[in-house]
DNA sequence: ATGTATGTTGCCAA
DNA sequence: ATTGGCAACATACA
């Protein structure tokens, strides 16, 4: 599913299929993935050209030239493709870009979850789910004594807190397992408990371990397909996530499948340990 | 056939 | 204030 990396692999591509591109028109064919008014949207981008894409955690921000901006988010199955005027329409299209070139920028979303919104520039950071964004998962923005001073203030889970986007933004379930496993840290750890040891190795997993999966464009699970509808390769790296039943890499225990926070987890109940 | 799991964010309520 | 649970959807599979 598009967790950070595939979200940067989908900004680079469209970054080189369609920048400076101007809209003809736009067709809305699934309203609801419009926040606010479909028409308003349609109107509002028609001869805008498109000259910058950019992305904060896991939202697309398209900038326009008219001082808009399109917020996106893939949420589970969201695609953008570039076709031809010619190539079919897929069912689960829902949002149409005619650009003046004659190609056509296309959002596909087979489970409906993904939602654009059209603000004016500047003022996404406002919106509720880019608010509360915690820093880029790099190392300028990203510091330890930020993470642990947070981590020690929190009752939760570890696994749930990695997930909620505020400490730090990009990870999602399969991230957050393979980087907690990396920093031998049981998914159940409360996250007052974690040392600032803990906090220093989990900090710098969670830095390299995205820029890794950038690298290799993305993971792909079950249908996650860049710009250009390539698939990752970083699946093959994974250490923990969907290896249930098989030898942990680092000790050889059996991989464990258990839930937390309604989310299927994997890790080694050998090296991951929960602190008490 | 019917039920369950899938993953991200937003919303509701304890 | 913080945390937990579920809804928004469609599909695959047991």
């Amino acid at each position: 599913m598009p967790e950070l990396p595939e979200v940067e692999t989908v900004r680079r591509g469209l970054q080189k299929l369609v920048l400076g591109q101007k809209i003809a028109r736009v067709e809305v064919l699934y309203p609801k993935m419009i926040v606010g008014d479909a028409d308003d949207f349609r109107a509002k981008l028609k001869d805008q050209t498109l000259e910058n894409i950019q992305r904060r955690g896991k939202y697309l921000l398209f900038r326009f030239s008219n001082g808009l901006t399109v917020v996106s988010h893939l949420r589970m199955e969201g695609k953008f493709y570039v076709k031809e005027a010619t190539d079919p329409v897929d069912k689960h299209t829902h949002v149409i870009f005619y650009l003046t070139d004659g190609r056509q920028l296309r959002y596909n979303d087979v489970r409906k979850f993904g939602r654009m919104q059209l603000v004016q520039t500047g003022s996404e950071e406002d919106l509720l789910g880019l608010a509360k964004l915690g820093p880029e998962p790099v190392a300028e923005t990203f510091k330890v004594a930020d993470f642990y001073q947070k981590l020690q203030k929190k009752k939760k889970n570890i696994k749930t807190a990695l997930l909620d986007q505020t400490l730090v933004t990009g990870l999602g379930n399969i991230y957050v397992d393979e980087v907690l496993w990396q920093s031998k840290i049981h998914p159940q750890t409360i996250c007052q408990k974690l040392t600032l040891e803990q906090a220093t190795t989990l900090h710098d997993n969670i830095i390299t371990e995205l820029a890794k999966a950038i690298e290799a464009g993305g993971t792909t699970i079950r249908s996650y397909t860049d710009a250009f509808q390539k698939t990752g390769a970083f699946q093959f790296e994974l250490d923990v996530y969907g290896q249930t039943g098989e030898p942990c890499k680092r000790c050889g225990t059996k991989i464990q499948k258990i839930v937390v926070g309604q989310r299927g987890t994997h890790f080694c109940p050998q090296c991951q340990q929960v602190v008490k």
